[in-house]
RNA sequence: GGCGACGUAGCUCAGUUGGUAAGAGUGCUCGACUCAUAAUCGAGAGGUCGUGGGUUCGAGUCCCACCGUCGCUACCA
């Protein structure tokens, strides 16, 4: 039995979920099924990320601890993903206690290799901001940028963490097949040959954090407790056994934006620890509005929910698996996924089932007949499988997508040339013509199955299939002809109605 | 300033290591059909692959310059 872990970031809780947190989410989330189809053990973990600065002040704010704040907005995060059909085997907190215990067991035992000492940091402090700034940052090289006020020399005592003693093990990680796409990887090479600094890993002047287990004085630094979420959900730190059985073939899912800690300091901090790096991390681009990305100032936020209710769940995920590369920025448009859901599920699948459900009442008795072993329309599934199979490996959606429309595109096209509406009731023929076409739908269900999780559901049940598609394992139940036949087929409601434009 | 990404049909995008006369979906035009959610099927029009050079027998695909858009340069996917 092979095993498949896949993760998304663990989401900041000082923003509500919007597409852009979505995004990534829906898509780890249809790889993740399509891997249990395959017959994967999968591990799909996401969360929230709830330390830090912006935490604690935020808390301060609203006249609540930190940790009720966190768990406000960690809710709303879950909620999202409840409404999304996320099938995430795991929700992981970084304020749960076994994630404190993995994390100070990683860190110290990178610590007890040599790669975390004591040090000075020194910079320009406003007390407004409690950050650090650069000279480049400051106005007039002595003001807050934010505050506009003067700033202060400010030298504390930290943790650093070494990263410059690994730049040839993060170089000979880079080289190798691990960061996707292609563009990414050269990113993160040229981070690394600009030059690394050792890095400021603790903090004292908040407590908003998981404790220094050798210096009370001190909380890691938010980046260096978030990013170990990804061992301490498979065991790191309370089960071994379990952590050695999924790491290091672990795949990340993550947005441009943290790509330097992810493709950087994480590897790093994992080989410090004597640890694997991660085996493969794949990096998204942002979504756009307006050519702008999404942002809470900007007013450009788009909550999952209300596109829920235009477009349905099916509609949702579909459109952002279809139409969104992965790799590239990619513009939001409403119109956009208003014409993908009308043509695609309205009117190719959705239509389909309408008049395959139809043709059957009338031609076949509501019975519908096996599908014809040697039909044409095998080798098309065979070619669709096999391009969708190929596209899910390289976490290429709307290949994958498209591939799987291949077959369902051609179903209809197959129903014009022979016409089973004009052949007589009942006859061999119109039982090959209308099995055939009941044995895509079926095909479609499973295949379809990682974005459309209830009109997947609802097409095996229409064509009076038992059980759902989600139990079925491929490749196996990709092979053309599996439909049985004799099964009661139902006419219902459109699956997928059509939008209007607004 | 430095580093980097992107720029392919009206729109959204594919185009593996350079090599059959540029692809898909959608949109548009025309025709067919009427089982079906005014859905479906067929045919067609539509691109100097940002611009200009270079390497090569041959470049969308490598190199240089330029134009345009955008990002990063430590804590929002």
């Amino acid at each position: 039995m092979s095993r498949f872990y896949i993760t998304t970031p663990i989401y900041y809780v000082n923003d509500a979920p919007h597409i852009g947190h979505a995004y990534p989410t829906v898509t780890a989330d249809a790889i993740a099924r399509w891997h249990r189809l395959l017959g994967d053990e999968t591990m799909f973990v996401t969360g929230t990320d709830e330390h830090g600065l912006k935490i604690q002040r935020a808390a301060e704010a609203n006249g609540i601890t930190p940790l009720e704040q966190a768990d406000r907005t960690s809710q709303r995060f879950r909620d999202a993903w409840t409404l999304l059909d996320i099938s995430n085997d795991q929700f992981i907190r970084t304020t749960e206690q076994r994630h404190h215990r993995s994390v100070q067991e990683l860190l110290t035992r990178a610590k007890d290799n040599g790669y975390i000492e004591k040090g000075s940091y020194a910079g320009h402090y406003c007390v407004a901001c409690e950050a650090y700034y650069n000279d480049d940052d400051l106005i007039d090289g002595s003001d807050c940028p934010i505050h506009e006020r003067p700033v202060e020399w400010l030298e504390e005592e930290n943790y650093f963490f070494k990263l410059t003693a690994l730049e040839s093990e993060l170089l000979d990680w880079l080289n190798g097949p691990h960061v996707f796409p292609e563009g990414k990887r050269n990113e993160a090479l040229g981070i690394v040959k600009l030059g690394l600094e050792d890095v400021s890993m603790t903090r004292t002047s908040i407590d908003w954090g998981v404790p220094v287990p050798w210096d009370d004085d001190h909380v890691f630094y938010v980046w260096y407790d978030a990013l170990i979420n990804y061992a301490t959900a498979v065991g790191f730190g309370t089960d071994e056994d379990e952590f050695n059985q999924w790491w290091p073939e672990v795949h990340h899912i993550i947005g441009k934006d943290i790509l330097r800690f992810h493709c950087v300091y994480w590897p790093a901090m994992l080989i410090a620890a004597g640890l694997e790096p991660p085996k493969e991390v794949h990096v998204s681009g942002f979504l756009l509005l307006g050519g702008k990305k999404l942002s809470k100032t900007g007013l450009t936020q788009i909550a999952p929910a209300d596109l829920v209710e235009d477009f349905g769940v099916d509609g949702y995920r579909y459109h952002f698996l279809r139409d969104v590369s992965f790799g590239p920025d990619s513009e939001f448009s409403y119109e956009q996924m208003v014409a993908r859901y009308n043509s695609d599920l309205a009117n190719t699948l959705g239509n389909l089932l309408s008049r395959v459900t139809t043709v059957v009442q009338k031609k076949c008795d509501g019975i519908g007949p096996a599908p014809d072993v040697d039909s044409a329309l095998g080798k098309v599934a065979a070619d669709s499988y096999a391009a969708a199979a190929e596209a899910w490996d390289r976490f290429q959606a709307p290949v994958a997508m498209e591939a799987t429309w291949q077959l369902i595109r051609e179903a209809n096209a197959y129903l014009e040339r022979h016409e089973p509406w004009k052949m007589e009731q009942g006859s061999p023929e119109v039982q090959r013509v209308m099995g055939d076409a009941l044995e895509v739908l079926r095909w479609a269900a499973i295949m379809a199955g990682p974005a459309l999780t209830r009109a997947s559901e609802a097409i095996w049940a229409a064509i009076g299939l038992d059980g759902s598609p989600t139990d079925e394992r491929l490749p196996e139940a990709a092979a053309w002809g599996r439909y049985p036949g004799g099964l009661t087929v139902t006419k219902s409601a459109p699956l997928f109605p059509r939008l209007k434009a607004e």
